[in-house]
DNA sequence: ATAGGACTTCCTATCATGGGAAGGTCAAGG
DNA sequence: CCTTGACCTTCCCATGATAGGAAGTCCTAT
């Protein structure tokens, strides 16, 4: 199985593929003679693995924790359930922090009338400052 | 008041002062005889509408496009409240799309013993591959 | 044999932010 | 007047996950 299918049949892409080997998500495939990489069932497994978990918003980090907990079979649970619960409440925060920002915007599109007049208590918000803010932007993992 | 005065007057670093201006977000400060960058109190307020504007998360183009509206006395509110509204419905999905992982994970956590034993739901859905998974991780504006 | 597609590596960019180096400037104190 | 230390300037580099593209090699089907 080349990169090619093997980014089809996991839905990963091949630039990812290539990407995850490079910072050794994932040990490095074999090769062809023609120097070709070659795909094994096995590694098919695992791109699959972590692209679930990456749909389930696993930062790369916990994603490489997952994957050797996941490859050792005598890991105790606790193990795995720690970095999901960890996840879950970090997500939770996250969820948290934009939840205050949406009700703090639309508390203010409720007071703007959206018409033609210019008088808007959205820009006067913005205009004065850092309220009591707390929730501020932060990168996603 | 150089950039340093600035900074710590608006919330912003002098970091992202300078990467504001560069970028175009804000115009190119004043400068003194010997170079320094002055900033006057309607830069500080520019300044802190854009922290205002980040801490709720908008992303850099939405402000561009408010900051414009704001020094704009005239406009009429609706623009603004399109922008507002536009940016809640993202947030909104964007939360609902992490509620859905968050919900997801804390389920399968709650199968799992997380003691000794090495059996965990948690690793054998991540295994399974994308199940009928919509929430895809997505970058963060 | 030749065309087309798929593969290889390497470089670039994104977005917002921070770190740091090398060098110029200012204010306070000896 | 000169030193010291804190500040400023520009420029380069890094992040994390992903994508785009160029140049060159290889495979497959006609």
């Amino acid at each position: 199985m080349n990169i090619g299918q093997a980014a089809s049949a996991s839905g990963v892409s091949a630039k990812m593929i290539r990407y995850y080997e490079q910072i050794g998500l994932i040990r490095a495939a074999d090769r062809t003679d023609s120097n070709y990489r070659s795909f094994s069932t096995r590694d098919i497994n695992d791109l699959r693995f972590i692209k679930r978990a990456r749909s389930l918003g696993f930062a790369m980090e916990e994603i490489t924790n997952l994957l050797s907990l996941w490859r050792d079979h005598s890991r105790p649970s606790r193990e795995v359930k720690a970095i999901a619960d960890g996840h879950v409440t970090d997500l939770r925060a996250r969820i948290a922090e934009m939840q205050a920002m949406a009700d703090a915007l639309s508390l203010l599109s409720d007071g703007c009338a959206g018409d033609d007049r210019p008088d808007c208590p959205i820009l006067t918000d913005l205009a004065a400052g850092p309220s009591r803010g707390q929730a501020t932007a932060r990168p996603r993992p």
